[in-house]
DNA sequence: TTTATAACGCTTTTT
DNA sequence: GCGTTATAAA
């Protein structure tokens, strides 16, 4: 071993070695949180080419998503340099992408097909289910399309799940045309969703095992990340990767000369080695296909694997990690795993709870602030939370508290209507097949053109047996009135400008700026630009912002490949997360969901909503594995945090509108109690003597949810203290009690006086809502009202 | 065809 | 609470 290589082992622990150097067909790193399993990935790829077993070519390296996989990209660079070059570091899409472009045309496709985002898809399916009358039998766009996408997952077509369906059911039967009919769809736009991407291209290297071959020959090192995340189909197309080379020459298709490679005799050569990394801890997209069985099995898909266990913790303190080892401990079926550091204990996790969600916010804004006059960086500070419509709340607080924050894949940046519009001309120039595109397009912005012009064109489309796209190019054969026709005629000359410029017939290559000019000329030329300026909603402001800022992306895209073309600029767009872009955090704290938290970690993390109907949250329950899920994703918050964790939640929180009792998470139970520091406990928030709540006072006597709900302590008359008396705090853990104050079916009526501990007394307006939502409206005495929720404001009846 | 209004219903996570 | 969609009116 040479000095570079033990600068390659220098400050790793013996099982990080050991996955750095291990050489075998197949090896899976089970990396606990934190135990730098990027490290380890990436000096074991550093560790392959500097001995030289293998060239930058022979390597691929999957990763869930673009970020991760430019992190993997920029650390392995760090220690070979350009040696990085010619690696494909890529995400599971992207990698499919780029061979189901090299190979498209083996199977009724072209180069330019373009990619279907969830959105692409549910409209095509909801026009599908519309189209069969599917709501007669229940069906919904996002039902079918969930369907869809776990049959995809699967690796089933409508062939074959029609074989294995009960077919006498017409439901069934339906759902079966359906699918069928949108996979004719999305066939015929020349495109792919994104199960397809992986699922085609496992179809593709069955069909064609030469194809296949070629590329089992170029990979002879194949590592995936995040492996606890994979669904079938991308095991399948792992399996498939790592198969011995020619293995498949007996197959039926390997003759009729339908491959693009001379068949030729290969002595048969070994698969590549695999290594995956994961963490069934960690596992949280089982929702969207991810089976923890494909890393729970690994051992026995791949016999004579090595496995090595990473369980020493470099993120986090003691307490952060006994608290998440005790939730996770909950979950039965999993191997036992105990994250440790020698770093110390830490401080305590600090618990909170709000009256309201607003209270919980200004609680963690008020914190945030401490923080930040004890020399905290914002930008080492995040907050979690359950749902996206968790952030309003949050949001609202701390622009009120001139908390600098940025939030973390909220509304996407793709998806927003003016970047598809603008996408959709792209799309309509690049792949014209993709009618969905075209029709997109073809009133925005308004022209004139509605549904009974978009029919006519449809029709003239299908008599002439063109392309609706093609159609447009004679509008004055649709028996429209010349000032449609008009405007037709003006969209056609548009693409057809734009599509010169960016795709010249002469065959040449467009320079690298076309795309971006292509973009502005579409934008400009078709008027949408102008139609959004003109307009007053002062929204459309913003969305000419954005549609610059799409611009600037083309440009940067030019910058980055010089050869890129328009398709492939389409194409990298389609793929891009919202995970990926987090970088520009600088100076602000962070805000997003536990999902997307996934492999971050912060100094400070707040998780918010510690919730029973949040985390777990309700729709899980009736998940079969959900609330194990649900477990697993807490962990998976818990463990971010470097230094210090706050739980927080709140006692009501409003949702849908509705003021709803929220109570304590079970999660917050399976915390053993000296871990946890509360500044308010659910118990407190109850009982007398509780702390105040410093919403309130920031706020006193502000109509509304937050002011309304609050209240400070006050006798409870249905039990006191929920803790039972003379019961050890260990054995009720961090004593929460199972249910909040509670005033049982306290009847109130139109004209009824109550109390109320903080306001006094008043009288009863109104009474709205049902059951344990019942609101009661109240003038007190001294003017103000408030909205009560009975059940749990701390009132008595006079 | 477009616009205004009412009603509706849906609310988890995402490549 | 929200955005979307159906319906009515301009």
């Amino acid at each position: 071993m040479d000095r570079a290589e033990n600068a390659l082992l220098e400050g790793l622990n013996p099982p990080q070695r050991e996955a750095v150097t291990y050489r075998g067909p197949a090896l899976l790193i089970v990396a606990g949180a934190g135990s730098g399993k990027t490290r380890v990935l990436t000096h074991r790829i550093a560790s392959l080419l500097h001995s030289r077993e293998a060239y930058p070519s022979q390597i691929l390296a999957i990763t869930f998503t673009n970020k991760a996989a430019g992190e993997m990209r920029e650390r392995v660079e760090q220690i070979v340099g350009e040696n990085a070059r010619g690696m494909w570091i890529s995400t599971f899409h992207s990698a499919c992408v780029r061979i189901l472009r090299r190979e498209a045309e083996n199977f009724g496709f072209t180069k330019a097909f373009t990619i279907y985002d969830s959105g692409d898809s549910r409209a095509l399916i909801k026009r599908l289910v519309r189209d069969h009358d599917g709501d007669a039998f229940g069906f919904t766009p996002a039902g079918v399309q969930s369907r869809i996408s776990k049959l995809k997952n699967e690796l089933a077509d409508a062939e074959s799940y029609a074989r294995q369906a009960n077919m006498s059911d017409p439901a069934e039967r339906l759902f079966v045309e359906i699918f069928a009919d949108y996979q004719r769809g999305l066939q015929k736009a020349n495109a792919f969703d994104f199960d397809d991407l992986i699922a085609q291209t496992v179809y593709l290297f069955r069909a064609f095992p030469k194809v296949a071959d070629v590329y089992r020959r170029r990979f002879r090192h194949i590592l995936v990340d995040e492996y606890q995340d994979t669904n079938h189909a991308q095991y399948a197309l792992i399996h498939e990767l790592t198969r011995p080379v020619g293995a498949g020459e007996s197959d039926p298709y390997s003759v009729g000369g339908m491959m693009i490679f001379e068949p030729e005799k290969d002595p048969l050569l070994e698969g590549a080695s695999l290594t995956v990394v994961g963490d069934s801890d960690q596992s949280i997209y089982a929702f969207r296909g991810a089976d923890i069985r494909n890393i729970s099995e690994f051992e026995r898909d791949f016999p004579g694997a090595k496995v090595v266990l990473l369980e020493q913790n470099y993120r986090s303190t003691q307490n952060i990690l006994s608290a998440a080892n005790a939730v996770i401990g909950h979950n039965f079926d999993r191997k036992d795993k105990k994250l440790w550091t020698d770093s110390g204990d830490g401080e305590k996790i600090v618990g909170f709870t709000g009256y309201s969600q607003h209270d919980e916010a200004q609680f963690i804004a008020d914190e945030i602030e401490r923080l930040r006059k004890a020399d905290v960086d914002y930008a080492e500070i995040a907050v979690f939370y359950r749902t996206n419509s968790q952030s309003r709340a949050l949001e609202e607080i701390f622009i009120r508290a001139a908390v600098p924050y940025k939030i973390m894949g909220g509304t996407k940046f793709y998806e927003r209507a003016e970047i598809k519009d603008a996408l959709a001309y792209l799309i309509a120039v690049a792949n014209p097949a993709d009618e969905m595109a075209v029709r997109r397009i073809l009133n925005k912005p308004r022209r004139g053109i509605g549904d009974v012009t978009e029919t006519a064109i449809a029709r003239y489309a299908a008599d002439q047996q063109i392309t609706f796209r093609d159609a447009l190019a004679n509008a004055s054969a649709l028996g429209v009135g010349p000032k449609i026709q008009a405007a037709i005629a003006h969209l056609d000359a548009v693409l057809v400008e734009a599509t010169e410029k960016m795709l010249p017939a002469s065959g040449e290559l467009a320079p690298p700026t076309a795309v971006a000019e292509g973009l502005q000329l579409l934008l400009s030329k078709s008027g949408y630009l102008d139609a959004l300026r003109a307009s007053k909603d002062p929204q459309d402001e913003a969305r000419v912002e954005n549609l610059d800022e799409l611009v600037a992306v083309a440009r940067e895209f030019a910058r980055n490949n010089p050869d890129g073309t328009v398709i492939d600029f389409l194409g990298e767009v389609a793929l891009v997360a919202d995970a990926d872009d987090l970088d520009d955090a600088t100076g602000s704290v962070s805000l997003m969901t536990m999902h997307t938290a996934k492999g971050l970690e912060y100094d400070t993390v707040f998780l918010t909503g510690v919730e029973e109907d949040l985390i777990p949250h309700r729709i899980s329950a009736g998940e079969p594995g959900g609330p194990q899920e649900e477990r697993r994703l807490f962990y998976v918050g818990v463990t971010r945090a470097r230094q210090r964790l706050y739980l927080t939640l709140a006692m009501t929180r409003a949702q849908f509108g509705e003021v709803s009792v929220a109570m304590p998470s079970r999660f917050l139970q399976e915390i053993p109690a000296p871990l946890i520091d509360w500044r308010q406990s659910p118990g407190d928030v109850n009982s007398r003597g509780g702390m105040q709540s410093r919403a309130l006072n920031a706020r006193p006597g502000r109509g509304g949810q937050s002011g309304g709900w609050g209240s400070r302590g006050g006798s409870n008359r249905y039990g006191g203290d929920l803790v039972p008396k003379g019961t050890s705090i260990d054995k009720i853990a961090n004593r929460i009690p199972a249910k909040v104050r509670d005033n049982g079916d306290m009847e109130l009526a139109t004209g009824d006086r109550i109390r109320h501990d903080d306001f006094g007394e008043g009288r009863v307006d109104a009474v709205t809502g049902e059951g344990a939502k019942r609101v009661a409206h109240v003038r007190f005495d001294d003017g103000a009202t408030k909205k009560l929720l009975i059940k749990i404001a701390p009132i008595t009846k006079l």
